[in-house]
DNA sequence: AAATGCGGCAACCGCGGTTCC
DNA sequence: CGGAACCGCGGTTGCCGCATT
Protein backbone atom coordinates (compact mmCIF):
# COMPACT_ATOMS: atom_id res chain seq x y z
CA UNK A 1 0.00 0.00 0.00
CA UNK A 2 0.64 3.43 -0.80
CA UNK A 3 0.41 4.55 3.44
CA UNK A 4 1.11 7.94 3.33
CA UNK A 5 2.97 8.88 6.37
CA UNK A 6 0.99 9.96 9.61
CA UNK A 7 2.27 13.62 10.06
CA UNK A 8 3.35 14.90 13.49
CA UNK A 9 4.50 18.37 14.39
CA UNK A 10 3.01 21.96 14.33
CA UNK A 11 -0.57 22.03 12.73
CA UNK A 12 -1.19 24.21 9.52
CA UNK A 13 -4.13 26.35 9.49
CA UNK A 14 -5.45 24.06 6.45
CA UNK A 15 -5.34 21.43 8.79
CA UNK A 16 -6.98 23.32 11.38
CA UNK A 17 -9.37 24.51 9.36
CA UNK A 18 -10.28 20.84 7.69
CA UNK A 19 -10.37 19.65 10.91
CA UNK A 20 -12.77 22.49 12.97
CA UNK A 21 -14.99 20.92 9.42
CA UNK A 22 -15.32 17.87 10.23
CA UNK A 23 -15.56 17.69 13.76
CA UNK A 24 -18.62 20.01 12.65
CA UNK A 25 -19.73 17.31 10.80
CA UNK A 26 -18.78 14.26 12.91
CA UNK A 27 -19.22 15.33 16.16
CA UNK A 28 -16.01 15.78 18.98
CA UNK A 29 -16.02 11.96 19.44
CA UNK A 30 -14.81 9.55 16.37
CA UNK A 31 -11.31 10.85 16.43
CA UNK A 32 -9.89 7.93 14.51
CA UNK A 33 -12.72 8.10 11.98
CA UNK A 34 -12.13 11.75 11.66
CA UNK A 35 -8.90 11.27 11.40
CA UNK A 36 -8.82 9.05 8.41
CA UNK A 37 -11.91 10.22 6.53
CA UNK A 38 -10.56 13.97 6.32
CA UNK A 39 -7.37 13.07 5.05
CA UNK A 40 -5.20 14.91 7.28
CA UNK A 41 -2.67 11.84 7.92
CA UNK A 42 -3.14 12.33 11.39
CA UNK A 43 -3.49 10.27 14.25
CA UNK A 44 -6.96 10.05 15.68
CA UNK A 45 -5.43 11.35 19.51
CA UNK A 46 -3.33 14.06 17.64
CA UNK A 47 -6.85 15.15 15.81
CA UNK A 48 -8.55 15.56 19.55
CA UNK A 49 -5.71 16.93 20.75
CA UNK A 50 -5.62 19.95 18.50
CA UNK A 51 -9.18 20.33 18.97
CA UNK A 52 -8.93 20.47 22.77
CA UNK A 53 -6.16 22.07 23.40
CA UNK A 54 -6.50 25.13 20.45
CA UNK A 55 -9.52 24.54 18.37
CA UNK A 56 -12.46 24.27 20.88
CA UNK A 57 -14.58 27.31 20.99
CA UNK A 58 -14.93 28.99 24.52
CA UNK A 59 -11.07 28.42 24.71
CA UNK A 60 -10.08 31.61 26.90
CA UNK A 61 -6.44 32.38 25.57
CA UNK A 62 -3.81 34.51 27.63
CA UNK A 63 -2.90 34.50 30.64
CA UNK A 64 -4.58 33.22 33.92
CA UNK A 65 -6.81 35.81 35.81
CA UNK A 66 -6.20 36.08 39.12
CA UNK A 67 -8.95 34.01 40.20
CA UNK A 68 -7.95 31.63 37.93
CA UNK A 69 -4.52 31.12 39.51
CA UNK A 70 -6.07 30.91 42.95
CA UNK A 71 -9.14 28.46 41.80
CA UNK A 72 -5.73 26.03 40.45
CA UNK A 73 -3.48 26.67 43.54
CA UNK A 74 -6.39 25.46 45.62
CA UNK A 75 -7.90 22.80 43.27
CA UNK A 76 -4.26 21.51 42.94
CA UNK A 77 -4.06 21.35 47.10
CA UNK A 78 -7.24 19.40 46.79
CA UNK A 79 -6.73 16.99 43.73
CA UNK A 80 -2.77 17.22 43.17
CA UNK A 81 -2.03 16.83 39.83
CA UNK A 82 -5.66 15.80 38.18
CA UNK A 83 -5.48 18.44 35.36
CA UNK A 84 -8.56 17.54 33.39
CA UNK A 85 -10.47 17.66 36.79
CA UNK A 86 -9.32 20.75 37.32
CA UNK A 87 -9.59 22.03 34.00
CA UNK A 88 -13.20 21.17 34.45
CA UNK A 89 -13.80 23.43 37.44
CA UNK A 90 -12.12 26.38 34.89
CA UNK A 91 -13.81 26.69 32.34
CA UNK A 92 -11.93 27.46 28.66
CA UNK A 93 -8.97 26.22 30.32
CA UNK A 94 -7.53 23.13 28.94
CA UNK A 95 -5.49 20.57 31.27
CA UNK A 96 -2.45 21.27 28.87
CA UNK A 97 -2.82 24.77 29.74
CA UNK A 98 -3.26 24.30 33.57
CA UNK A 99 -0.05 22.15 33.59
CA UNK A 100 1.87 23.94 31.88
CA UNK A 101 1.13 26.82 34.19
CA UNK A 102 1.91 25.02 37.41
CA UNK A 103 4.76 23.62 35.98
CA UNK A 104 5.95 27.73 35.28
CA UNK A 105 4.21 28.42 39.01
CA UNK A 106 6.43 25.66 40.41
CA UNK A 107 9.49 26.86 38.94
CA UNK A 108 9.20 30.32 40.30
CA UNK A 109 8.37 29.07 43.59
CA UNK A 110 11.42 27.43 43.70
CA UNK A 111 13.16 30.37 42.69
CA UNK A 112 11.82 32.13 45.46
CA UNK A 113 12.77 29.66 48.13
CA UNK A 114 16.66 29.72 46.59
CA UNK A 115 16.45 32.75 46.29
CA UNK A 116 13.22 35.27 48.53
CA UNK A 117 12.25 37.75 46.95
CA UNK A 118 12.52 41.59 49.81
CA UNK A 119 9.31 41.73 50.52
CA UNK A 120 9.48 45.67 49.21
CA UNK A 121 9.61 44.20 45.21
CA UNK A 122 7.02 41.41 46.09
CA UNK A 123 5.00 43.71 43.18
CA UNK A 124 6.95 42.42 40.51
CA UNK A 125 6.38 38.98 40.54
CA UNK A 126 2.90 39.42 39.44
CA UNK A 127 1.80 36.20 37.92
CA UNK A 128 1.57 34.92 41.83
CA UNK A 129 -1.73 35.44 42.92
CA UNK A 130 -0.75 36.52 45.97
CA UNK A 131 1.94 38.91 45.33
CA UNK A 132 0.16 41.87 45.49
CA UNK A 133 -0.09 41.45 49.24
CA UNK A 134 2.32 38.71 50.21
CA UNK A 135 4.74 36.38 49.56
CA UNK A 136 3.16 33.73 52.21
CA UNK A 137 0.15 32.53 51.09
CA UNK A 138 -2.34 29.99 53.16
CA UNK A 139 0.01 27.07 54.15
CA UNK A 140 -3.33 25.01 53.20
CA UNK A 141 -3.02 26.06 49.92
CA UNK A 142 0.61 24.75 49.00
CA UNK A 143 1.13 21.56 50.37
CA UNK A 144 4.94 21.51 48.70
CA UNK A 145 5.72 24.07 51.61
CA UNK A 146 3.99 22.17 54.56
CA UNK A 147 5.83 19.09 53.58
CA UNK A 148 9.21 20.32 53.08
CA UNK A 149 10.97 19.83 50.15
CA UNK A 150 8.96 18.41 47.46
CA UNK A 151 10.18 17.51 44.06
CA UNK A 152 10.40 20.25 41.69
CA UNK A 153 6.80 19.96 39.93
CA UNK A 154 5.57 18.10 42.94
CA UNK A 155 3.46 14.88 41.72
CA UNK A 156 -0.12 15.09 43.39
CA UNK A 157 -1.17 16.72 46.39
CA UNK A 158 -1.79 15.84 49.73
CA UNK A 159 -4.97 13.86 48.96
CA UNK A 160 -4.64 11.75 45.98
CA UNK A 161 -3.53 9.07 48.02
CA UNK A 162 -4.26 6.60 45.74
CA UNK A 163 -3.80 5.83 42.05
CA UNK A 164 -7.63 3.90 41.71
CA UNK A 165 -9.59 7.20 41.96
CA UNK A 166 -11.42 7.20 38.38
CA UNK A 167 -14.95 5.94 38.56
CA UNK A 168 -16.70 7.00 41.82
CA UNK A 169 -14.49 10.44 41.52
CA UNK A 170 -15.83 11.01 38.06
CA UNK A 171 -19.22 10.54 38.67
CA UNK A 172 -18.77 13.12 41.62
CA UNK A 173 -17.80 15.37 38.87
CA UNK A 174 -21.00 14.79 37.28
CA UNK A 175 -23.06 16.00 40.42
CA UNK A 176 -24.12 18.90 38.55
CA UNK A 177 -23.30 17.83 35.22
CA UNK A 178 -20.21 20.18 35.14
CA UNK A 179 -18.71 17.90 32.76
CA UNK A 180 -16.60 19.64 29.73
CA UNK A 181 -19.28 19.51 27.35
CA UNK A 182 -21.76 21.36 29.59
CA UNK A 183 -19.11 23.87 30.28
CA UNK A 184 -18.22 24.39 27.01
CA UNK A 185 -21.88 24.33 26.01
CA UNK A 186 -22.26 27.18 28.64
CA UNK A 187 -19.48 29.51 27.17
CA UNK A 188 -20.57 29.16 24.20
CA UNK A 189 -24.41 29.52 24.94
CA UNK A 190 -23.60 32.46 26.35
CA UNK A 191 -21.23 34.02 23.80
CA UNK A 192 -24.22 33.87 21.22
CA UNK A 193 -26.60 35.74 23.60
CA UNK A 194 -23.65 38.22 23.73
CA UNK A 195 -21.77 39.60 20.56
CA UNK A 196 -21.90 36.51 18.14
CA UNK A 197 -21.58 38.61 14.65
CA UNK A 198 -19.52 35.72 13.34
CA UNK A 199 -21.32 32.33 13.52
CA UNK A 200 -19.25 30.79 10.82
CA UNK A 201 -21.50 28.13 8.99
CA UNK A 202 -19.63 25.90 7.80
CA UNK A 203 -22.08 23.58 6.75
CA UNK A 204 -25.98 23.95 6.97
CA UNK A 205 -26.43 20.53 7.21
CA UNK A 206 -29.10 19.89 9.57
CA UNK A 207 -28.33 16.41 10.42
CA UNK A 208 -26.06 18.10 13.09
CA UNK A 209 -26.12 21.38 13.38
CA UNK A 210 -23.51 22.55 13.17
CA UNK A 211 -21.96 25.93 13.26
CA UNK A 212 -18.67 26.95 14.18
CA UNK A 213 -19.22 29.61 16.85
CA UNK A 214 -16.77 32.83 17.52
CA UNK A 215 -13.53 31.04 18.37
CA UNK A 216 -10.90 32.26 21.02
CA UNK A 217 -8.33 30.66 19.06
CA UNK A 218 -5.70 32.95 16.62
CA UNK A 219 -7.07 30.44 13.73
CA UNK A 220 -10.08 31.65 14.16
CA UNK A 221 -9.19 34.41 13.53
CA UNK A 222 -7.17 33.99 10.23
CA UNK A 223 -10.09 32.18 9.39
CA UNK A 224 -12.16 34.71 9.43
CA UNK A 225 -10.88 36.92 6.93
CA UNK A 226 -8.21 34.62 5.06
CA UNK A 227 -9.04 30.95 5.36
CA UNK A 228 -12.41 31.28 4.42
CA UNK A 229 -11.86 32.62 0.96
CA UNK A 230 -9.97 29.35 0.30
CA UNK A 231 -10.17 27.58 -2.45
CA UNK A 232 -13.35 26.97 -3.52
CA UNK A 233 -12.76 23.81 -5.49
CA UNK A 234 -11.30 22.38 -1.43
CA UNK A 235 -14.77 23.81 -0.08
CA UNK A 236 -16.71 21.86 -2.83
CA UNK A 237 -14.73 18.81 -2.17
CA UNK A 238 -15.07 19.20 1.24
CA UNK A 239 -18.70 19.52 1.11
CA UNK A 240 -18.92 16.75 -1.44
CA UNK A 241 -17.29 14.79 1.12
CA UNK A 242 -19.66 15.86 3.91
CA UNK A 243 -22.54 14.61 1.86
CA UNK A 244 -20.66 11.17 1.21
CA UNK A 245 -20.46 10.41 4.09
CA UNK A 246 -23.32 12.08 6.13
CA UNK A 247 -25.23 9.45 3.99
CA UNK A 248 -23.56 6.51 5.74
C1' DA B 1 24.86 42.60 16.56
C1' DA B 2 25.51 37.93 17.87
C1' DA B 3 25.31 34.31 21.28
C1' DT B 4 23.21 32.27 25.07
C1' DG B 5 19.73 31.31 28.48
C1' DC B 6 15.12 30.99 29.91
C1' DG B 7 10.13 30.75 29.88
C1' DG B 8 5.94 29.54 27.71
C1' DC B 9 3.46 26.70 24.99
C1' DA B 10 2.17 23.09 21.64
C1' DA B 11 2.50 18.52 20.70
C1' DC B 12 3.87 13.62 21.39
C1' DC B 13 4.10 9.32 24.11
C1' DG B 14 2.70 5.67 27.10
C1' DC B 15 -0.62 3.80 29.89
C1' DG B 16 -5.00 2.79 31.83
C1' DG B 17 -9.95 2.98 31.30
C1' DT B 18 -14.05 2.53 28.49
C1' DT B 19 -16.80 1.01 24.77
C1' DC B 20 -18.05 -1.98 21.20
C1' DC B 21 -18.44 -6.29 18.86
C1' DC C 1 -17.21 -12.72 28.81
C1' DG C 2 -13.08 -11.60 26.34
C1' DG C 3 -10.52 -9.14 23.14
C1' DA C 4 -9.81 -5.28 20.07
C1' DA C 5 -10.28 -0.63 19.16
C1' DC C 6 -10.71 3.72 20.76
C1' DC C 7 -10.46 7.54 24.03
C1' DG C 8 -8.68 10.42 27.69
C1' DC C 9 -5.23 11.62 31.04
C1' DG C 10 -0.82 12.79 32.90
C1' DG C 11 4.06 13.11 31.99
C1' DT C 12 7.53 14.64 29.03
C1' DT C 13 9.87 16.78 25.23
C1' DG C 14 11.06 20.10 21.78
C1' DC C 15 10.51 24.42 19.55
C1' DC C 16 10.12 29.33 19.41
C1' DG C 17 10.37 33.97 20.91
C1' DC C 18 12.07 37.19 24.14
C1' DA C 19 15.46 38.88 27.44
C1' DT C 20 19.99 39.21 28.89
C1' DT C 21 24.93 39.24 28.35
Amino acid sequence: MAQEEIRKGPWTEQEDFKLVCFVGLFGDRRWDFIAKVSGLNRTGKSCRLRWVNYLHPGLKRGKMTPQEEKLVVELHAKWGNRWSRIARKLPGRTDNEIKNYWRTYMRKKAQERKHPIPPSSSSSSSSNCYSSTSNNPPADLLPFQATGEVSYYDTGGPNVSTPTRKKSEEKEDHEKGDSMDDIWKDITASEETNDITQSYNCFSDESYNFTCPQMASPAWELYSDSLWKMDEEEGEMLLSMSNHYSSW
